[in-house]
DNA sequence: CTTGGGACCTGGCTGC
DNA sequence: TGCAGCCAGGTCCCAA
């Protein structure tokens, strides 16, 4: 599940591939194409040269010299690959090749996604795909203050606001049960009732996870693999997330799950406690 | 504004 | 052993 820190990786993992022609593009699986219908992209994204790659959220953008941007989203199961030499990556075992663009340099970036729920898309305008995104958790214009006052007035369970991507790009389900458990929070409390302290430290915790993510190369559970077909190492540290019924690290009660707004959610029920609603202030006569 | 459900997908897993 | 059915969760969309 590819959420901020594994995006980032794979974004970092392009770099070299910039500035490299796309000589040809073989759309195997049409399913994945968003935009433009297939027989467009294919002949629009030839012989483009891909200027730059970047990140936003948990989309992955490449920049053409025409103006256009080739983005993709990897959603569950979808993953970038770049092979040079050797064997075409679709005939490795267990790999679900739907898109192969030819470099110049005769290696390919392919696009693989075993459930098919990844998705592609060639744009002249990005923000038409990327355009509703939250702010970024990592720059430096995400404050504590600015965390407060998405959360303000938000009658939200906490995990369900961190995984809109609305409100704040990039965390999914991992990483947003990660920080909570860092930062001491039960997933249901809702966002509104967060005190000014508790802001503070799932601040703190939203981007130490993250950096502590990024650091590991992305986590690899499920199908989550580098382009280069070497795993992320971040699920040996996560504390909480995926460890159902295995010791909380801090007071070595198991792990439990629970649903929020359909999701699984994993979190120590001793250290984030669910505390009661705080009052609701009554508006002054 | 918020919640809930379904839809999209497939392979790994469970249970009979 | 075989097979039906459940489940995972990112995103969108519709209904209440």
């Amino acid at each position: 599940m590819p959420e901020l820190p594994e995006v980032e990786t794979i974004k970092r993992d392009l770099q070299p591939l910039a500035g490299h022609i796309v000589v040809d593009a073989t759309v195997v699986d049409p399913l994945i194409v968003f935009y433009p219908p297939v027989e467009e992209f294919q002949s629009q994204i030839k012989d483009r040269r891909m200027l730059r790659f970047s990140r936003r959220g948990k989309y992955l953008v490449c920049d053409l010299d025409d103006g256009k941007a080739l983005i993709f989203h990897m959603r569950m199961t979808g993953s970038l690959l770049v092979s040079r030499d050797g064997p075409d990556v679709s005939y490795a075992k267990g790999i679900w090749i739907r898109l192969v663009l030819c470099l110049d340099d005769g290696s390919r970036l392919s696009f693989a996604d075993r459930r098919r729920l990844g998705r592609v898309w060639l744009v002249p305008d990005k923000q038409q795909v990327i355009g509703k995104l939250g702010p970024e958790p990592l720059e430096p214009d995400f404050t504590a203050d600015v965390l407060a006052g998405i959360l303000a007035k938000r009658r939200v369970p906490i995990k369900a606001l961190l995984c809109d991507q609305t409100a704040i790009a990039g965390i999914g389900n991992m990483y947003a049960d990660e920080a909570l458990f860092e930062s001491r929070i039960h997933p249901l409390t809702l966002a509104c009732d967060l005190s000014r302290k508790e802001v503070a430290r799932l601040h703190q915790a939203i981007q130490h996870v993250l950096r502590a993510g990024i650091a590991a190369k992305g986590a690899s559970v499920d199908t989550y693999i580098r382009p280069d077909n070497t795993p992320g190492q971040a699920q040996f540290e996560f504390k909480v997330a995926h460890r159902l019924r295995k010791p909380c690290p801090r007071c070595g009660r198991p792990i439990e799950r629970i649903f929020v707004r359909g999701r699984g959610t994993y979190f120590c029920s001793h250290d984030q406690p669910l505390r009661k609603h705080a009052p609701r202030k009554k508006k002054p006569a």
